[in-house]
RNA sequence: GCUGGAGUGGUGGAAUGGCAUACACGAUGGUCUCAAAAACCAUUAAGCGCAAGCUUGUGAGGGUUCGACUCCCUCCUCCAGCACCA
């Protein structure tokens, strides 16, 4: 494209003032003037090769807060970083023979080129990049602190492992049960790891979801969901024959006396102990080891055979006195509960499923007294609430009532106890990678696992390792790294060789922003609680889980410890919607990435930015259309042309004109209207879609009343002038480049980042004459023009006298004369 | 199954109790041009009608109301997250 096809000349406008705003150091921030602080956040990338205009997207929606905030007097802080450390730059570097420092600081240079060309400006000076030294160790140090409290602990885990491979992988790599990248089946290994205790925190990290009204209802339910509480009672069964006790949690107390067995997980710790002495114990055995080598993915899939082997021995049912079978099946599971289960198969579907297959009895004792409930006959399980049968003195209850009063029995007798229990899992941490910060932790003969001090920190990602995946640490084949000296014996030790999952980096650099160059502390607790919490944090629903969950975790427990004032980290958050590309989210390997380098080269950043946040509600999902942006692009055109125009017209001259004609008041109202609905629809939520629209319309009708007769005196060329300069304006934060440029143009001084927002004027949108639109019975029949503050009596005259409405009403009776003030009449007639 | 969200022209979408389809994309016709692009003007939910206009219409069916895309009830479909969680 040769710059006369342009048109308006902006790729000359934008390098011009992204210098302009860089040597001006727009956004940089002086953190000890909290006064009026506003702190807006994106979620920090991982430098990935390059980006597309659907990462863009979160970026531009941060500007244009930034800019907004900026122009309504903020001191806006808004920083970027690199969550740098990760998977994709090891395994490239395995592939192509660079290192991951390498890789991963060459992309982080490319992505800010992009960042600058969408003219996304942010506090540089403040920048964080996690794999960095300097930021990892105080990844380390938090590892420490969470190691004094207790909150971090090693213990034997299964981990997934991808034979072809070679290498553990992490729950997210892990797609229906196989390796993300080569497909194989992923197994379960037995290992060590590292785990952070957030199991501690459930409770409060649901109960404080509460204290986020502004945070999107679906990232919320979907947290909820991921922590899962549920209530219920855990019972202490006898078990006949044995000392020990076998404990069973159900949230169905009220099916107790339907319970006809017990189901244990193949890992539970009684298993062996139960079964030794039985007549079939081997073949049990041989069962019990085929259920525990099956991957715990598919186990953990509904659709798998339930199998099971009876363990020979029997629990006392504590209401009853009856005597209950002990089997052992693959559907329950350790990790829930506590790996054991009362088994109700008239009120529980895959108890039931279970008893078919192994034909265990069914006894109802919930039932439905208009439609009674034959166990013999029942094709699936009665799971809902009912009347209680067959169950003593609780007949005749209804279940929902049954539930309170069991409890409170088992609890009198002390047959067992209310509980909580949450889905959520302790985090393992621990990964078996190189391209991570090492685990801080020294192992002596002697002392036994001791956390590196902190004068000792960072531990140091040693850069000459051979990283080719063989499964184990690579870190462990670096005799440098590992050999070291005990802190407290100073014998000879080893380090920990794993290192940490980048969500750990990423669960409290938005604290490290306010004091990035810090040494002698993460961060400075008196600041960090001036700023923080985060007045707008932006980023993508795909983390609305484990990030989100991790990074409030990680609050609370700088709360606890008394580092930081605040137990939330992010007071609004907005989740953006992806940008599908020809119905698919875009990728490389689907080939329908949109690339920004080229849009920009056509047709300007700015054109790029405005139909982003043209293309639709920005929490949605949204099409691109590269048809859509030419068409942003043209309006951009028309802004430029408009603008020229009004500013170079040059019949200023006074007339004898002293009332604005109808359409100079109808523009001059339309001016304030639209500076009145941009600023709502900002203010209110990120409605940048129908914001734009609204000026969409201002720009029509100010060339409308430009293009209806030549401007030839000076009221006209003012109500011209302020609707362009109120254009101007209301646009510089979605196209800065091309706002700027036209500020300048009209001869205003500065930037115009620096100026105030526009405020409407009340007394320009009042109006002294309205339309009222004239229904009959709900029907829009007449439209009558009358004046604004006209009575009621007026008003029906006036309505009545109407020619189309006399047509309809006339000789009919008026039951009812409905008028809403300014907008509507609506008669009812019989 | 549980939880959250959505369903409106050919398309993206607007309207949260008061003119349904703003704004834009696309399409059709026109002006300008040697021509094209750009720009500008007009039309663009469906049906009936020469027309003024009338009728229907916001996933389906009911209800509340003078009036419902909007509120209530019963469904259907789609998207997302979780799911053998006891």
């Amino acid at each position: 494209m040769t710059n006369d096809e342009k048109l308006y000349p902006f790729d000359r406008i934008e390098s011009k003032w992204q210098k302009f705003w860089r040597s001006k150091g727009l956004f940089k921030v002086d953190t000890a003037d909290y006064k009026d602080k506003y702190y807006c956040l994106m979620m920090f990338p991982y430098p990935s090769a390059a980006l597309h205009v659907g990462h863009g997207r979160n970026y531009i929606i941060g500007d244009v807060v930034a800019r907004y905030k900026m122009m309504r007097g903020f001191n806006v802080l808004t920083p970027m970083g690199f969550d740098a450390f990760g998977l994709p730059a090891e395994n490239a570097a395995i592939k192509g023979g660079i290192h991951p420092e390498e890789s991963t600081l060459n992309n982080i240079k490319t992505m800010k080129r992009q960042l600058d060309q969408w003219g996304v400006e942010y506090d540089w000076d403040r920048v964080v990049i996690s794999c960095l030294p300097d930021y990892y160790k105080w990844t380390q140090w938090i590892f420490t602190k969470l190691y004094e409290e207790g909150l971090a602990y090693k213990k034997k885990a299964f981990v997934n492992w991808c034979p072809s491979c070679k290498t553990v992988l992490a729950n997210e790599q892990v797609v229906d049960g196989a390796c993300e990248r080569c497909d194989s089946g992923v197994l379960q290994k037995d290992l060590e790891q590292w785990f952070f205790k957030i199991t501690d925190y459930a409770g409060r990290l649901l109960k404080d979801l509460d204290k986020l009204p502004n945070w999107p209802e679906r990232v919320k339910a979907m947290q909820k969901n991921w922590i899962g509480r549920s209530e219920g009672v855990e019972i202490d069964f006898k078990i006949d024959g044995l000392p020990d006790r076998l404990k069973c949690y159900t949230t169905r107390i009220d099916t107790i006396y339907g319970a006809t067995f017990i189901a244990l997980a193949p890992e539970h710790p009684l298993v062996e102990k139960l079964i030794s002495g039985s007549k079939e114990a081997a073949a049990a055995l041989k069962l019990i080891e085929k259920m525990r080598a099956e991957s715990k993915i598919s186990r953990a899939d509904a659709e798998v055979a339930k199998e099971g082997v009876f363990t020979g021995r029997f629990v006392i049912n504590p209401v009853n006195n009856e005597k209950v079978p002990i089997w052992i099946s693959n559907y329950i599971l350790m990790e829930y509960g506590t790996g054991a289960i009362m088994a109700v198969p008239a009120h529980d579907q895959r108890d039931f499923e279970f008893a078919k297959e192994y034909k265990l009895p069914i006894k109802v004792v919930i039932d439905d007294p208009k439609n009674p409930i034959d166990a013999g006959t029942m094709k699936e399980a009665h799971v809902g609430e009912g009347i209680m049968t067959n169950s003593g003195q609780f007949d005749g209850m209804r279940s929902e009532d049954a539930i309170e009063k069991i409890a409170d029995y088992f609890e009198k007798n002390k047959l067992g106890k209310r509980s909580v229990q949450y889905r959520l899992r302790d985090w393992l941490i621990s990964r078996q990678r190189y391209w991570g910060a090492p685990i801080p932790i020294i192992y002596c003969d002697k002392c036994g696992a001791i956390a590196v001090p902190g004068k000792e920190l960072p531990v140091l990602l040693p850069k000459d390792v051979e990283f080719r995946p063989t499964g184990e640490s690579p870190l462990k084949f670096s005799d440098k790294f590992v050999n070291t000296k005990c802190p407290k014996c100073h014998g000879p030790a080893r380090r920990e060789t794993d290192t940490m999952d980048t969500f750990v980096d990423s669960s409290w650099y938005y604290l490290r922003y306010i004091t990035p160059k810090l040494e002698d502390r993460p961060f400075d607790t008196e600041l960090v609680n001036r700023w923080l919490p985060v007045d707008q944090y932006i980023g993508g629903v795909e983390h609305a889980i484990l990030h989100l969950l991790y990074s409030r975790f990680i609050t609370k427990f700088l709360f606890d410890i008394k580092m930081t004032g605040f137990d939330e980290p992010f007071k609004n958050l907005f989740t953006q919607g992806m940008i599908i590309k020809d119905g698919a989210k875009m990728s490389k390997s689907k080939g329908n990435v949109v690339s920004p380098d080229k849009l920009i080269s056509d047709y300007g950043a700015d054109t790029v930015r405005l139909y982003t946040l043209f293309i639709g509600p920005p929490e949605k999902d949204a099409e691109w259309s590269d048809r859509g942006a030419e068409g942003s692009y043209r309006f951009l055109g028309r802004v430029w042309r408009l603008v020229e125009k009004v500013n170079s017209s040059e019949l200023k001259v006074d007339s004898k004109k002293t009332t604005m004609t109808k359409e100079e008041l109808s523009l001059r109202r339309k001016t304030h209207l639209t500076i009145k609905k941009v600023t709502e629809d900002l203010d209110g939520g990120f409605h940048f879609n129908t914001a734009i629209s609204s000026i969409m319309e201002l720009v029509n009708e100010t060339h409308d009343l430009l293009a209806g007769g030549s401007v030839n005196d000076s009221l006209r060329q003012k109500t011209l002038d302020e609707a362009v300069e109120a254009v101007v304006m209301l646009l510089s934060p979605f196209v800065p480049h091309i706002a700027e440029e036209l500020w300048h143009i009209l001869g205003k001084p500065n930037s115009i980042f620096k100026m105030r927002w526009p405020e409407y004027d009340r007394s320009a949108i009042v109006e002294d004459v309205v339309t009222m639109v004239v229904q009959v019975n709900g029907r829009l029949r007449s439209r009558i023009e009358v004046p604004a503050d006209i009575k009621e009596d007026g008003l029906k005259e006036n309505v009545l006298a109407d020619p189309k409405i006399k047509e309809i009403t006339g000789g009919k009776t008026i039951k009812n004369f409905i008028i809403v003030p300014k907008k509507l009449v609506n008669i009812v007639i019989g």
